[in-house]
DNA sequence: GCGTCCGAATGCGGATCTTGATTGTCGAAG
DNA sequence: CTTCGACAATCAAGATCCGCATTCGGACGC
């Protein structure tokens, strides 16, 4: 999952990005609101956490371009100002979730993983495909029940699929959401982790749809 | 749009669903879990506001037996309580938004738009022809609701034709859109594909237009 | 310093695409 | 109604592309 931070303050803007990269996210930082603006309508996001606070653009303009450019990825405001009022024109501008500064670290992670639940259509925490099962909270894959020890980047792949049960995913758009910005595309190190997932929960787990991409099995579907 | 409220406190819930109601919307009101959950499992609604604090079962239960149920609409939790772990626990149970008690109901309509609006966002966009059915989303194609598998060219084409349902589609445009700049326009593969298409999908799904094209038969046309 | 994990390179095998020739069909004109 | 020409459909085969397995060097973490 690929998160994009709009935030200035030249201390918290980091940490974040440290702390969700150490959580799995691939992360872009962007410090003020022209780029944050940029980044947003150039690259693919899953979600965006944007400081309602920033130099050169406002944040609820940033907001209401991307919108208007039908950038349609859950955005996460983040504002010092506290008042409902504040609030309201955050959400009717088209945000999806609203953290009033300061904040638990640990919400805000919560909050962006319900966001990126609710955006790929999934209500529960536990994403499943046949006997496969991934708990978002706590990282754990099983396989009929057994617990199967999975790379980080394994994970990242399984759980974007996961995510996006039935919807056939292309080798470029799991690059994009999986890797940040600067990422060599030519390789075919996705191919590389569909085997190495196969061989750990099964070959039919991942249908390959060739040409096209691959694809997670609904087990209804 | 219909919502359901689940709220035990005498005066709120009713002026929740006034309120709600002279906003537009329809609303059930249910003063306890069992006859939240009953109605949550029973009927449509596009989103729900769940109180956390509720007499017989748990608001947090409540939830948590719509998701295991595949329920999906999208519910805002109602808390009097404050703490951020609360707030963690209830959107990993699958809440899609979190309000604390007390707020200002323009709040809770801006938050209800918001979710609404979101959920509204993953309608998966079907093209239809008779009895065949393509999911642009999942890039799955039915015939009569059997799964039919189409190689990568052949979707493209089956899925250029669907979008201009109706209209008579020339070679030429079918080949600019189907493949990038420049290609031999003197060969016969859209034919070979057009061939290829009816073989799985029936004969009669694409009507040869002599001299102009092809066409996809709208049923109601 | 050792083990694990990641990402690049290679070659192979098979599905898929393209081509060109052949056969089939439509429609207009005689 | 028949015939003829143009266009469309079909088929088979070679060429091509794509994905898979495997290997290996290097990076990273412990």
């Amino acid at each position: 999952m690929r998160i994009l931070i709009v935030e200035d303050e030249p201390t918290l803007g980091p940490q974040l990005k440290a702390t969700l990269e150490s959580t799995g996210y691939a992360v872009d930082l962007a410090t003020d609101g022209e780029d944050g603006h940029f980044l947003g309508s150039t690259e693919n996001y899953d979600a965006a956490i944007l400081d309602l606070g920033l130099p050169e653009i406002d944040g609820l303009t940033v907001l209401d371009r991307w919108r208007r450019e039908k950038r349609n990825f859950p955005v996460l405001v983040l504002t010092a100002r506290d008042s409902w009022s504040d609030k309201v024109a955050g959400l009717d501008a088209g945000a999806d979730d609203y953290l009033a500064k300061p904040f638990q670290t640990e919400e805000l992670i919560a909050r962006l993983r319900a966001l990126i639940r609710r955006a790929a259509g999934n209500a529960s925490s536990e994403l499943t495909a046949g006997q496969v099962r991934l708990d978002t909270r706590s990282g754990r894959v099983t396989l009929a029940g057994e617990a199967v020890k999975l790379t980080a980047q394994e994970y990242k792949l399984l759980s974007y699929l996961l995510h996006h049960k039935g919807k056939v995913v292309s080798r470029t758009e799991l690059i994009e959401h999986i890797y940040d910005q600067d990422f060599d595309r030519d390789s075919n190190t996705i191919e590389v982790f569909v085997t190495r997932i196969r061989k750990k929960l099964g070959a039919d787990i991942i249908t390959t749809i060739r040409g096209l991409g691959y694809q997670l099995d609904d087990p209804q579907g």
